[in-house]
DNA sequence: TATTGTTATACTCTATAACTATA
DNA sequence: TATAGTTATAGAGTATAACAATA
């Protein structure tokens, strides 16, 4: 049986990345780059971009919750978590119900439709980290978590 | 003397992070977007944003480095680094210079100006650095940039 | 045919400021 | 006065598709 011919080893010229190969900056946006792409690719399909996720998974796990305490859990402005509640609310898996108390709020909810899709996020999610952290051992991977947590711990 | 006032604690409610808590791409937007703040504050004034670093500094290290070969190492499409470099050759930073072979390509360059900010970009990186890393030993962040490049090693 | 740079275009994401209704 | 949500608006950043010049 004939050794199958080589693919050439298509020589690609890198450039030098210098200084910026010891930045922690510059390979966190390496990093979050091919993790969107590869997030996108797999969630894109549901209409669940990282925001959308967090923010299903955040009502799942705290049911009531307002939008602002949304918006800071996702560091994102008040305004802008209007737009996401839009959308979530037109697609029927989210609803805003009236606050007994305090008639400025509203307390968000899944419908079944939002936890169906949050069920099917999740499976895709975890397949997704398994493949970005692929190369890394559970100890490691662990230990990325732990270090991201503390890069600007001043600012949670 | 008085021992000073204690400022209220100020008991914001934080919601429950649930499983967004172990996933490598929460953390990594989150440590992402508190860094891309500080760089901005820090760097903002010089007109000066990540990419347009990473652009200076490639230039620097591999003087006359073609477009595409730093829309690759940024991970821009080649028609994004047209804007980019259009913006560098307006502020007289860059310069596109002819190649003699290949008369489709620009060879990029540095002007004096852009070697000159450059220097003053690099010593305001070196702070921010410094600053995001603040709860890190030196053993640690270099551990965090070996971990990052993990990530997806199959995307470089 | 393939590659380099370019243009026109559009889209996504997000923030700011000002408004309203409540508290 | 302060807070929750909203609206209108604008800006940054990026990609896609098509094109001309050149290889």
């Amino acid at each position: 049986m004939p050794r199958p011919k080589r693919k050439e080893a298509e020589i690609v010229p890198q450039l030098d990345l210098g200084l910026l190969n010891r930045l922690v900056g510059f390979h966190l946006r390496e990093a979050q780059i091919a993790v969107f792409r590869d997030f996108a690719a797999s969630l894109g399909p549901l209409d669940v971009s990282p925001v959308i996720f967090a923010v299903l998974a955040l009502i799942d796990g705290n049911p009531g919750a307002k939008q602002t305490e949304l918006a800071r859990a996702v560091r994102l402005d008040r305004s802008s978590m209007v737009s996401v509640l839009d959308n979530l609310e037109r697609r029927e898996l989210v609803v805003r119900q009236a606050v007994a108390n305090d008639r400025r709020s509203n307390a968000l909810q899944l419908t079944a439709a939002g936890t169906e899709l949050l069920r099917k996020a999740r499976r895709l999610v975890a397949s997704h980290e398994k493949r970005l952290a692929r190369g890394l051992s559970v100890a490691e991977r662990a230990q990325l978590v732990a270090l991201l947590g503390r890069v600007f711990p001043e600012h949670r």
